[in-house]
DNA sequence: GTGGTCTAGACCACC
DNA sequence: GTGGTCTAGACCACG
């Protein structure tokens, strides 16, 4: 499981780690049972405070989405059906209404919007194939 | 101007403020020099306070969105942002990367990912023009 | 980095913090890279409240004369505005029409207040390479 | 006697032509006995409120610069002799040097900024003269 | 320790 | 009535 950060974003960092786990289980990415990364490398990858990563765990498993074993690690818990289709769809189109609104707001036409989304695409798919 | 504020998000008050007046503009709900509601009752009605609306509408003027005439109010400005192409390709590419990191998270494929891209710039410009 | 606050000039307490921050980067007292006070400190040895410079700092970060890293502190910015060109030479006639009324009224002539302007130019630019 | 106003300078306006009836007086523009405007018309002319005006030279009276005599006017009082031209250079190089500082934010240069200046002083001579 | 958000409530400038 | 500035003091995110 990889993360990817934003640390200008002004969401918390504890939340962003929250949200791509749980996006991870409700796509089928992560099943029951899986392990989570442990927290003090996850935190020198991703260059947070170990109490960061444990925060966003804690949350993660006082929502019932992984289970912490004390000296063995953290696992995600038998969790519900992951989702349907079109609701990761629905999930991905809220972040896609953002950028629209922000591109229209800086005068961003369709056309460079829509290169923007296959080259920002593209340049995510490149780095995760290259950290392989 | 209805706005639906999440106190358990995580996310700032005030940037769902600035969130929600963007989009409002964006998909044409509000129009350049449209008037928003006043700092002091919005602050009653969404049970926040009054620094809190007023910490959005300082956001939302910097980001060139409204301007504010002090004694008078605050309405929407003729879009036009005084950056420089640059620095608005760079903004948006911040917001299209988070789009990016969900899709990949909801394994959603690059194929579906520039359609959604698309529909939804359409989306908004269709209603855009519907509003007006 | 000293600050000279006039509580009676009715000139906002924050913006005077600004303008202080900005000539001490214009003259070279302040360089990229170098730390700002901290916060806390600084609203003490100011006798002002800690919201007071906050605020001062976010207008400059606006401003994109410093960057703030929480939880580490503010920084000066390498100088680069993302400001388009006539954003830019607006926001200088401003200042310089302030200089134009204040040279009417004391009746300095044409050629006096441009010798001024080269001059007060020229010593800027005098102090920043003689700090280098 | 004729004023210059900037709303947007967070200046108040009322501190405004304080400081420009000041300006005039330093100058020896304005004389002892010389009558200001009255205060209706020139809150018309200048498009602020009767109250504004009426706290400016309330101010300007406390400070003993102008009396009121109630029922004929407001005029220059007898006052401290007017300042001597380097006096009168130094006020105005404080805020030339505000427009260098921000002209090093912005990257203008220095022809520009020069330039800028020449412009800038023959727009208001010509609005002077226009207006006689 | 750092900066960021929010509240409660004061006073000011302006219409 | 409008928005703007400032204070005092709370809690959060992060190192």
């Amino acid at each position: 499981m990889r993360f990817e950060l934003n640390f200008r974003s002004g969401k918390p960092v504890y939340l962003q780690v929250v949200d791509q786990v749980k996006a991870a289980v409700a796509s089928g990415a992560a099943k029951p049972g899986d392990a989570l990364p442990s927290i003090r490398p996850l935190a020198e990858e991703l260059r947070v405070n170990r109490n960061t990563v444990a925060k966003a765990y804690s949350e993660l498993e006082h929502q019932g989405v992984i289970t912490t074993e004390a000296g063995r690690g953290c696992f995600i818990s038998a969790a519900d059906s992951p989702l349907n289709k079109d609701a990761r769809l629905q999930l991905v189109t809220e972040e896609m209404d953002q950028a629209v609104v922000q591109a229209h707001h800086l005068q961003i036409d369709r056309d460079e919007f829509v290169r923007l989304a296959e080259a920002r695409f593209d340049a995510f798919a490149l780095r995760r194939t290259a950290m392989r």
